[in-house]
DNA sequence: CATCTAATTGAAACGGGTTATCAATTTCAA
DNA sequence: TTGAAATTGATAACCCGTTTCAATTAGATG
């Protein structure tokens, strides 16, 4: 039995909603998919093919839009392909990116983030997700 | 003679540095970019299209690339288009995004800037420059 | 359980935005 | 002025993601 009790019923409930139907593939690629963090189609066709030769790539492309309606899922741009993240999985980060030799950092901030929701009230959005980068030089690469 | 004297000089140490040339196609390309806050390459090859119909896309694409390398620009990426940033327009801006509409609200906010600057020294990083977005409902389509 | 209809699937074709290719042209240092 | 190296424009190729379509499947109904 699935340990993702909690989203397949949120999946189930969408499904429900829109005269949608539960599927093998979706139980799958729900299951793999709520194992990470984040992950790209192409990421998660590869992991996939494994469990079921067959499954077709507009498959996994067609179900993560799905999540993303069912709001499990959420797609972020990020370079030229899409990062679908996982929601359920808390702790946002956002990240330290040195120009000069690659290093990436990962941090959390509250303040930051109750800044951005005041920004975002004051112009009457209602925040789904951020992205928040800093670019510069680290410690390494200041000489 | 071009009010863009600034970036002018910023692109010029650029091609210097890394021996590249400064052309015509260059000049024209830089001052229209600079004309505006931010701009797709599609965007600015229809309207340089008027003043040098000859001018192709791909130029288009290797300029504001490049204008990128050398500081003058910021690449976003939203929905599958990229945007290239003004970074000398008025200081830095960053954005509110309505993930339902498209539309686009800038903000500055010093608060945010100053907790940005503290979160990288604390790793030993200076910050040259940075990207916040915030991606959501605006009040329009929040039902 | 059998039937029926609408939803789903996989494979492949398609689409838009961006990058690579390449011969011709242009820059700029010598 | 000359020549090597960078740049250009046109177009083909590319990549990621979506659409198409015939075959399959889910699941409500009889």
């Amino acid at each position: 039995m699935s340990k993702h009790q909690k989203e397949m019923a949120l999946l189930k409930e969408h499904l429900g909603k829109h005269q949608l139907k539960y599927t093998r593939q979706r139980e799958l690629i729900l299951d793999a998919f709520l194992k990470q963090e984040h992950i790209t189609a192409e990421e998660l066709y590869h992991q996939l093919s494994r469990k079921d030769p067959h499954l077709g790539l507009a498959t996994i492309y067609r179900t993560l839009n799905l999540f993303c309606e069912a709001g499990l899922a959420q797609a972020r741009h990020f370079g030229t392909q899409t990062q679908y993240d996982n929601v359920s999985h808390k702790g946002h980060h956002d990240h330290l990116i040195c120009t000069e030799c690659g290093k990436i950092v990962e941090f959390e901030n509250c303040d930051i983030e109750r800044l951005q929701e005041e920004v975002a009230a004051r112009n009457g959005f209602i925040i789904k997700t951020h992205r928040l980068e800093l670019y510069g030089l680290c410690s390494r690469c200041q000489h």
